[in-house]
DNA sequence: AATCCAATTGAGAATTTTTTTCAATTGTAA
DNA sequence: TTACAATTGAAAAAAATTCTCAATTGGATT
């Protein structure tokens, strides 16, 4: 069951990829594959350990091009930490939000965005033209909060 | 005039760092006053060099530490770029944001936060106990906009 | 003003992280 | 199948960060 919704992303993600001239290799399906089945953010050397397990002989290198592509693809998002962003975790949607567990580690996306729909309305106020925003929230999943 | 504002913020800070058990020295002074005086947020060797200016001995180490300290107690934070989250600016008021420029890098501070209103009810709708969030504004400025 | 002590610093070494280089490999369009 | 540009692995290089430790210093106490 897991491998067949494996397949079928794959080939989703294919698509995805050549739509956009890039190649669809192994090893960016194992980084996303690697991403998209923990629940928790992952650093890079984690990443690189996890994607080792299924395709032995890929160079730390290659996980820094590829997180670097990915994020490029809208595929990926860092996630911010008090001491740095050095993780990594998969965005479903376009314009979600990562709202991280600080004591699991485990990543859920908050859909909607409560920011989109002032971002005019702040443009107007502050004379600022804002382009992106980046929010992400921080705190205790149902689960930790006890 | 510039001297004297110096003058007044240094004696502000003294009792800030004095009443959380910190030291008051030319080094963590000199680290606020370029981040103070600076529009633009600033990476770790540009914080260095200017520093160095004023204090031509201060080793790169104090500047990591420093920021480390500054940041803990609220007075600066990290300015999360698309490349990385390596620049650092300060922040006038708790709660308030940054809006980047992307084009000229400057740093200005939105101070009403959206999110601080809905927290409570993106909590229970979520079932995420919400503690800190992390908002920033990507953009051009005024005067950058054209 | 002098003394003392823990906190802080400077200098450089050590470590870790990230980037670069380049020949070999590999997707994929034709 | 073939050809070619994109991608990769491996190792080196570069950059960023942390650590160590002796020397210094801020400021509390006298």
């Amino acid at each position: 069951m897991k491998e067949k919704q494996f397949k079928h992303k794959q080939a989703w993600v294919k698509t995805f990829f050549h739509a956009r001239g890039f190649k669809c290799t192994p090893q960016r399906l194992a980084v996303l594959s690697v991403l998209k089945n923990s629940p928790k953010h992952l650093s890079i050397s984690e990443i690189h350990s996890r994607v080792r397990e299924f395709l032995p002989k890929v160079g730390l290198a290659t996980i820094y091009r590829t997180l670097e592509t990915l994020e490029e693809l809208g595929l990926v998002v860092k996630v911010h930490l008090e001491d740095g962003c050095h993780s990594y975790t998969v965005v479903s949607r376009e314009h979600g939000h990562p709202m991280v567990c600080v004591r699991c580690n485990r990543v859920f996306e908050f859909r909607e965005c409560p920011i989109d729909r002032m971002s005019k309305r702040l443009s107007r106020k502050t004379g600022f033209a804002i382009e992106t925003h980046f929010l992400q929230f921080l705190g205790k999943c149902q689960d930790c909060k006890r």
